[in-house]
RNA sequence: GGGGUCGUAGUUCAGUAUUUGGUUAGAACGCCGGCCUGUCAAGCCGGAGGUCGCGAGUUCGAGUCUCGUCGGCCCCGCCA
């Protein structure tokens, strides 16, 4: 087949053009057939371009007719200027069409199994598993081409400031600590295993200690961990580790590589440097450890009132140690009774046992606990909340935990009810001064907050065994309108530290030989200080391109339950592939 | 591991609750056929198209009730 040079993608044509001879290529989109008139959307990634068949060419034309959507064809024809009325204001090629004059079918399609249209009609499931379909909607592909711009960006900005780009093994060692590894058998050694990296840690700090000192990756990372709209197995990050730096100067060059990216990609410029909050205020003032400042809520405490409160409740939480804080909706006032029940049951996911209402009607104050309050109580109440007419207060009593989880909720789920704030920006903010340790449910035991290669705060480091919840990492999260997109610490570059950081978090020492022996070897090798961040190159996509799941910016992502429905992996295998590997399937009980 | 929600033409949905479980399961878009010379989500007329996710059960009778199971999405746990 003759392939003549494509003269013009189908955006670009104007009235520039007129008179031109042009070769297109595109698929047939809208078609709008008048009998003797026949127009044909010629669509690419570029965009739309009218091409007009007219019935003076009757062999032509009647190959028009038989054309139908998502056929992908040759035009050869002429641009001209439309009739003045026809013009078409929504499309940069709408003063234009392409009268045509060959017209060859490359590849008819069969008919598509959902539309190929920005509206999405489709649900997510039949666009997973006709990927490459859904992947010709003009606006998942704008979403596809704003991910190269954020990449493009990301590489001229770190190129720019002396970074080297520099890539690391998919295959290595399984890790004790963090998520949960995919493994990948080794032939040549049966029974051992390579693990996928959760994130290329290790080797960047390896990477330090050889001197490459200003490092970054674009690095897939790898987590076997349950999904949510914002994970996926798989996943990007811009990864970046630096040499002879302080917080403060990983975080001033995290600013400037994000603010180039998003004035890259959306022309916006963020205001540097960013607002810092430290870890227990943002979950105090904000019931979260991501908050979104777009939002102009805050959660205020009523603990002091509350201890010494005729409702009981309140009291006796005060005692047991918890705390009582609040939460004012302006104009949530309205929630009927019903809305109101589904918010207390929406925050039993966070154990919360109750939530406490007030609502404002002029100078009225309604609550179901209204009686058991005093009038200084009431007083207090309207002094810390200030509420105005139409306004709620909400109200719960608990442990710190259960309280910030449960208001934080109501903060960012009902701001969108209400319609609270404006979308449309982009607020960044640093979480600073979280605890280097914390004690994890599920082991009972300490844990490291960030990963166990951080560096506590030296003043701390005597505190590391007698009381190591109390001490603070060197380490740093980077918030983006609810969503943490990037964090990053000081490591331990002096062995003895690293070594005090294990014993910590109680890895015994021949299991920090056996699983990091290389990397403290390293450090007694002239390692310099050394620290960085890594971006979840996915989130800040999804927040650039305005979507709410990470799976729409994403060429091909897996379902919630880790399935790819297109090509249906993961799939059984030959018994002699696993035989090869010597592995032995155990069969599922019932199964 | 747990909670919520959804699954009905090719696609998106209505129909399922308290008016009870009842004869031929509807609509829109798409598809097929016809008409139509300035449309651009073209319009008008006609037509085909269904294992109601799957499997049991209750019942004279199940899209509708019960149990199980598979799958999508959202959330908790988990995600150093």
């Amino acid at each position: 087949m003759e392939i003549p040079k494509r003269s013009y993608n189908c955006g670009e044509l104007s009235v520039q053009n007129v008179g031109e001879s042009v070769h297109l290529y595109g698929w047939v989109y809208h078609r709008r057939h008048h009998g003797g008139l026949f127009f044909l959307d010629l669509r690419d990634r570029y965009g739309l371009i009218q091409v007009v068949f007219r019935p003076e060419n009757a062999k032509l034309f009647s190959e028009a007719e038989n054309l139908s959507g998502e056929d992908v064809i040759y035009i050869k024809g002429v641009v001209v200027q439309r009739p003045v009325d026809a013009f078409n204001k929504d499309l940069p090629t709408g003063e234009v069409e392409v009268l045509a004059e060959k017209l060859d079918v490359l590849n008819k399609s069969k008919v598509p199994p959902f539309q190929i249209e920005d509206e999405v009609k489709a649900t997510e499931e039949h666009r997973l598993e006709w990927r490459y379909l859904d992947l010709r909607r003009p606006i998942m592909q704008k979403g596809i081409i704003q991910r190269h711009k954020a990449a493009q960006a990301t590489r001229e900005y770190l190129n720019k400031n002396d970074f080297l780009e520099i890539e690391t093994p998919i295959l290595m060692k399984s890790t004790p600590e963090g998520a949960r590894d995919y493994l990948v058998p080794s032939r040549k050694h049966k029974g051992k295993f390579y693990a996928l990296p959760q994130s290329p840690q290790t080797y960047k700090q390896l990477l330090m200690i050889s001197g490459y000192d200003r490092y970054y990756q674009l690095a897939r990372c790898f987590r076997d961990e349950d999904l949510r709209a914002d994970r996926q197995p798989e996943f990007t990050q811009i990864d970046i580790e630096m040499s002879f730096v302080n917080p403060e100067d990983v975080m001033e060059m995290a600013e400037g590589l994000l603010s180039h990216i998003i004035f890259k990609t959306r022309g916006i410029s963020l205001k540097t440097p960013f607002l810092k909050l430290k870890y227990s205020d943002a979950l105090t003032r904000y019931g979260s450890d991501k908050p979104d400042l777009r939002i102009p809520l805050e959660i205020q405490d009523f603990s002091d009132v509350a201890k010494n409160s005729g409702f009981k409740i309140f009291a006796s939480c005060i005692q047991n140690g918890g705390v009582v804080r609040g939460l004012k909706i302006p104009g949530g006032a309205q929630l009927s009774r019903s809305e109101l029940d589904q918010l207390a049951k929406d925050i039993e996911c966070f154990n919360a046992k109750g939530l406490v209402n007030f609502k404002i009607s002029g100078a009225e104050i309604s609550s179901p606990i209204l009686k058991f309050l005093s009038e200084g109580e009431i007083a207090k109440l309207r002094e810390i909340y200030k509420p105005g007419d139409g306004d709620i207060i909400f109200m719960v009593a608990d442990s710190e935990t259960v309280v910030a989880n449960s208001l934080g909720f109501l903060l960012t789920h009902l701001a969108e009810r209400f319609n609270l704030y404006s979308k449309e920006t982009f607020t960044p903010l640093w979480i600073t001064d979280m605890p280097l340790l914390e004690h994890s449910e599920t082991e009972d035991r300490l844990m490291a907050t960030h990963h166990p290669f951080t560096a506590p705060v030296e003043k701390d480091i005597p505190l590391l065994l007698e009381n190591p919840m109390a001490v603070k990492a060197k380490a740093y999260d980077l918030v983006l309108n609810g969503f943490e997109i990037a964090g990053g610490s000081i490591r331990n570059h002096k062995v003895d530290v690293q070594r005090k950081v294990f014993e910590a978090i109680k890895i015994s020492e021949s299991e920090a030989e056996e699983k990091f022996g290389f990397l403290l070897n390293a450090l007694q090798f002239g390692a310099p200080p050394h620290g960085g961040i890594a971006f979840g190159f996915d989130r800040l996509v999804m927040l650039i391109a305005g979507e709410t799941s990470i799976r729409n910016i994403i060429p091909f992502p897996k379902t919630t339950t880790a399935l790819s429905l297109m090509d249906g992996s993961p799939t059984t295998v030959k018994p002699e592939q696993l035989e090869e590997l010597g592995i032995k399937l155990i069969k599922e009980k019932g199964k």
